[in-house]
DNA sequence: GGCGGTTACTTTTGCGCATAAGTTGTACGC
DNA sequence: GCGTACAACTTATGCGCAAAAGTAACCGCC
């Protein structure tokens, strides 16, 4: 790799003519040289070496994303679609505005905030992984932090979250469970925090605008490890005859249902209505497709990482940004208004 | 950020004996002088600034994972599970080595091989990316890649492939049709180069053994950018009466394929037999459940990065690694013997 | 008692770049 | 014709680290 250096000295001129050249410092440089160095600079192919220009400049023009590891069925979140298409909208991001992105996978904060600081990361993505311990490290580390999908109060005091409007998706779809006649209507989810919660309030919300009380048996509980997948899917097919209408806290699960369903012969939605959340690939293909809440996944890393550079331009940005779904009628969904 | 030079005046020494201890160089330091130091390390939580490490030994303990942008229906590489899985499987087994994982997305080989070297990147991966352009601009960058499914011949000359047995994992399926009875097999994929190649060849060979002459009609194209995607499968769908089994060069392909027979009334397998191959999570939450290839991909990307790695230390890889595959028998093939 | 060898350091150099500070040369105003 | 201003450079410095080269003290040994 040539250096500025061996370029100055072929060119019979100062490093510094032609790191100004480089930088476009107009002014600075007359005409004649500028060209003579910019012809040069294309011979040889020149590309400056990073590592030496961000250490002279303090910064990395790097983009930390952060992801947390979990240990479920699918094991790992990057394995989920939804994860490869917000990454998809953050890499594209950053990358025309002149940043790269590096990866990090792991379920230890302090373990990634040690990682970002040893490549002095300009800035960082959360997704998934804002604990307390989390919330501490990353306060200590002074460099832009924007969270995606978080719901800790704690750290929408410090950082910024991009966000869904889970509270209204789920409130939505409730309430056309509702209007199509359904009145049982159970909760399907495998926790009751974060974005888990957010949902399970807008459905709740949506039952008591319509007069109906929410009972703490209303929520089934699916446990997706795969050993206990299959056990918990039994518990909740026996109690079946107490709904006429699930609405699950995402596609994924709303699919896995469904097909739990078909195994044992119970027919959506002539049995039971299912509703997901998320309208990805899984609600689209599967049959009876899936009538479900609309998120644009892309769109929300797209924000992430518009947010995170406005940041390090030094504009100021909301604490919280939410962004919009819709409802998208399929086929899960019976009318059972007499 | 605390610096070699800044830690070595507070404990009255010199940076080298600081940097010594650091890098546990044994003999040079004494017992006293090493615990001294290390106590203060831990104490005022040192990390070391990577750029200038990798400035002053001219490395950089960066792994790239390019990846090649696409433009159909799921746009973008990334929003394929598939390629998640792998990215996970890369960047787990390269973070245990003490590597940092740098994605980046494009469809241009230059720019990246260009990204490549301002980095200096330690070594590359290259997923679905190596034209012939590709390879000669790879090859004039003297850092090991690692291609990963790559069916270039020529590309095969210059670095390790970490690919798949795909002539055997078609062949192997299209003989399971043919034993259960099924003599017009189609085929549908979107291109017949590469992957796609190498699936149908197996396809062929099955054929072949079977005594059965393949017709180019046999071959279904399907279009998979969102505005063609419905007119495609239109015309698929009108020449089913030719065929009792279609072999899909993937499961999304062949899911696609069902949602669309289900949608015109036709039942699989009772009216027709269905296969993939991949055997992702969409064909497992099919209903019913797909017939299909089973390819573990995560071993994938641990493949391709423990030969990259391998590559790193010195150590020779084999031009070409072919993972096995294996059938998973599900549910969309019918016995059609008498 | 001078010499090689070892231990435990320190001083110095350089990686490639950006930039502050310094040096010319020259046009201009008065 | 002298000071000033400015254009077009060059020289020098430092970013944080690793490592080569240097130093000083001590030990043993023929």
């Amino acid at each position: 790799m040539i250096t500025i250096k061996e370029i100055a000295k072929q060119l019979n001129m100062s490093t510094t003519t032609v790191s100004n050249v480089i930088h476009g410092k107009a002014g600075e440089v007359s005409e004649d040289t500028r060209e003579k160095v910019e012809r040069f600079l294309k011979k040889v192919d020149y590309v400056p070496n990073i590592n030496a220009r961000n250490l002279a400049q303090n910064e990395s023009k790097i983009i930390g994303f952060a992801l947390k590891a979990r240990a479920d069925k699918y094991e790992n979140l990057i394995m989920d679609p939804f994860v490869a298409e917000l990454i998809g909208g953050v890499e594209e991001t950053i990358r025309n505005a002149g940043y790269f992105m590096m990866l990090y996978i792991s379920s230890d904060t302090v373990e990634i905030m040690r990682h970002v600081s040893t490549w002095n990361v300009d800035g960082l993505i959360l997704f998934g992984m804002l604990d307390d311990d989390g919330i501490r490290v990353s306060e200590r580390y002074k460099k832009p932090i924007v969270c995606l999908d978080t719901y800790s109060l704690e750290g929408l005091k410090h950082f910024t979250n991009v966000g869904l409007d889970d509270e209204q998706g789920t409130f939505e779809i409730t309430k056309y469970l509702i209007d199509n006649g359904h009145r049982k209507i159970a909760f399907l989810s495998d926790n009751t925090k974060g974005v888990d919660l957010a949902r399970l309030t807008g459905y709740k919300k949506a039952l008591q605008a319509a007069g109906i009380t929410f009972k703490e048996s209303d929520f089934l509980k699916i446990r997706p490890r795969t050993e206990e997948l299959e056990g918990s899917l039994n518990e909740i097919c026996e109690r079946l005859k107490e709904f006429t209408a699930i609405v699950c806290v995402s596609d994924l699960y709303a699919v896995t249902l469904m097909a739990a369903l078909q195994d044992r012969g119970v027919s959506v939605p002539d049995d039971i209505s299912i509703v997901g959340f998320d309208d990805n690939m899984l609600a689209q293909l599967h049959r009876p497709a899936l009538t479900t809440v609309h998120q644009d996944v892309k769109e929300k890393g797209i924000t992430a990482a518009d947010t995170l550079l406005k940041q390090l331009r030094g504009e100021k940005t909301p604490n919280q940004i939410k962004l919009p779904t819709h409802l998208v009628v399929r086929d899960t969904v019976k009318n059972i208004n007499k």
